[in-house]
DNA sequence: ATAGGTGCAAACAGTTTGCATGTAT
DNA sequence: ATACATGCAAACTGTTTGCACCTAT
């Protein structure tokens, strides 16, 4: 994969985040660095980069699709269901698979809890 | 609200499946008895479900979205990553609210497990 | 030089809505 | 009788793709 000016101006909006981006956010803060992106070629390095292991997508019920760099280590998310912002959680409950009914293989979880966050609970 | 054939058959789709359904697989299911229904009334129904507390949605990582009854108690999700289905898994590790950081509400929370389904696991 | 990346606009899939008609109350 | 529900098709939103041009290698 090409090191172009618009994947490094990408990259750099996902790093300098301390939470989960939607397209359109990560395509407004990589544009103040490169201002002739466009939203198609934040989508493709997305997926480019999901495919590559080096970003993943979050989804949370009822809200938008989001996007964090994958080196952040394992950790969930929270959901402000007021606000619609994703934040990471750390912690893991671990040991999950032990839900999951006899023959399915479990390969991954994720856990979201959702609520109200603390910007959004003191305003 | 009022009761008719269709939301009837809607109704009857989510309640005979032991596990989330899709809106194009409420659809066909429902039409088994009302030939002519439409996507847009099964949307209908579901966003007005949703409303009244009655269907709740399922939003898997890259999948589509899949809708259930409300009244199965509180459990979590299996998503099949070969089939894309979504198994209901009972069980829960409870008390995951302490994992968020100070000054946010937890208000509910969703667990989804990820891998391969029991049937595709030995096909 | 050339394979791969970009921007734009068109295409697409899933979901929602406007409107004329149908139907439960 | 009338307010609400339905079916159809059109509109909309988020995402993907075709294509001519650009650029890192």
């Amino acid at each position: 994969m090409r090191s172009t000016k618009q994947r490094s101006a990408i990259q750099a909006a996902l790093e300098s985040s301390e939470r989960p981006l939607t397209p359109p956010e990560i395509l407004s803060e990589a544009q103040r660095n490169e201002p002739r992106l466009g939203i198609a070629t934040v989508y493709r390095a997305l997926r480019d980069g999901i495919e590559g292991g080096s970003i993943r997508s979050v989804e949370v019920p009822g809200g938008a699709t989001h996007y964090e760099r994958a080196d952040h280590g394992h950790h969930h998310h929270f959901h402000c269901t007021r606000c619609g912002k994703v934040y990471e959680v750390h912690g893991c409950p671990g040991d999950l698979a032990k839900l999951a009914p006899a023959g399915f293989r479990v390969e991954g979880h994720e856990i979201t809890l959702s609520g109200i966050c603390a910007e959004c609970a003191k305003a």
